[in-house]
DNA sequence: ATCGGGATTGCCT
DNA sequence: GGCAATCCCGATG
């Protein structure tokens, strides 16, 4: 399948789904653009004509000639994370509309000793048998009764990659209306950059449902993963290393920086303002000691990792 | 068969 | 910033 073109049928061809605006997030510090400049030229223009309708040749565009594949998934769950950060999360809907959100904010959850991950001690349940699976296997999991949140696996033993928030990219507006249909009809409108800034946000906007657990993001039809063509690459500097989000309760776990995210970016969903300051790899002075443990390098085998 | 908790979110004060 | 919503899954008896 990889590395073939796909024809669309002509009845999707003509058939682009609702109005898309294009997205741009002015206060984005590092404003480049995704887009080709071809296409970028196009949502520009649609951006100052309201109700525009999508150009239809970007469902034309060679999907899978960007696609990322298997190779792509098989590294160490740390700097799988980080690779995420900057790559594009697809969404194909049966009507053959696409949403598009980049990724913005990761978390690793790294199997055997990772007191916080669901594979914890090497725990195999039926719920996270996808954290085994091959890397590039998505894991999606309900929590606390109404919302879902999805992985990715990693290389390593129950290893996963939890998707925290993406910037959204194409399909704001079926995005907005997957997302309001669970909100307070009188709630205001949701800003583009909140559209997708939770992992459980995002699972609603690109509408993962919980049957895509156990798929393979590197031939699955409905989604997948894509290089962003025009990205340059990003600067290591640029990822911030922060706690984990929600797992308090996990001791030295819970300290550890397994959460990566784009330095500035507006749709992270949770600013940690000590890590912010501070540049991925590069110890500077610390201040308090309680900073402190939001820089240690992760105490993981190294062997494993790097 | 029953019970308790959770890798979150949205609305309220 | 607090807290309810809501239910599946896994642990326990």
């Amino acid at each position: 399948m990889a590395g073939t073109k796909r024809k669309l049928p002509a009845s999707l061809a003509g058939s682009p789904e609702h109005p898309e605006s294009a997205n741009t997030f002015p206060n984005q510090t590092q404003a480049k653009r995704k887009m080709s400049p071809a296409k970028l030229k196009k949502l520009v223009i649609s951006e100052n004509i309201s109700n525009v309708t999508a150009e239809q040749s970007q469902y034309f565009t060679n999907d899978l000639q960007h696609r990322l594949g298997e190779d792509f998934f098989q590294q160490p769950c740390i700097r799988l994370a980080k690779a995420l950060l900057g790559k594009v999360l697809v969404r194909r809907r049966s009507d053959g509309t696409e949403l598009r959100g980049r990724i913005v904010e990761t978390e690793s959850y790294l199997g055997g000793e990772d007191k916080a991950s669901h594979s914890a001690g090497g725990k195999r349940t039926a719920r996270n048998l996808a954290m085994f699976m091959k890397p590039g296997t998505i894991y999606v999991y309900p929590i606390y009764g109404i919302y879902l949140c999805m992985n990715i696996s990693s290389e390593g033993e129950g290893a996963a990659v939890l998707l925290r928030s993406l910037e959204p990219l194409q399909g704001l507006p079926s995005m907005r209306e997957l997302r309001a249909a669970r909100r307070k009809e009188s709630a205001r409108q949701l800003k583009d950059k909140e559209l997708c800034n939770g992992p459980s946000k995002l699972c609603q906007a690109l509408n993962i449902p919980r049957c895509f657990d156990r798929r393979d993001l590197a031939s699955d039809p409905e989604v997948w993963l894509e290089r962003d063509p025009d990205e340059s690459p990003i600067n290591p500097q640029d990822i911030v290393s922060a706690p984990r989000i929600g797992i308090e309760s996990h001791g030295e776990w819970a300290k550890k920086p397994l959460r990566f995210y784009l330095r500035g970016h507006p749709c992270v969903s949770v600013v940690n303002k000590a890590a912010d300051g501070r540049s991925g790899n590069v110890v500077k002075d610390l201040g308090p000691s309680e900073v402190q443990s939001g820089t240690e390098r992760p105490d993981v085998k190294r062997t494993k990792q790097d």
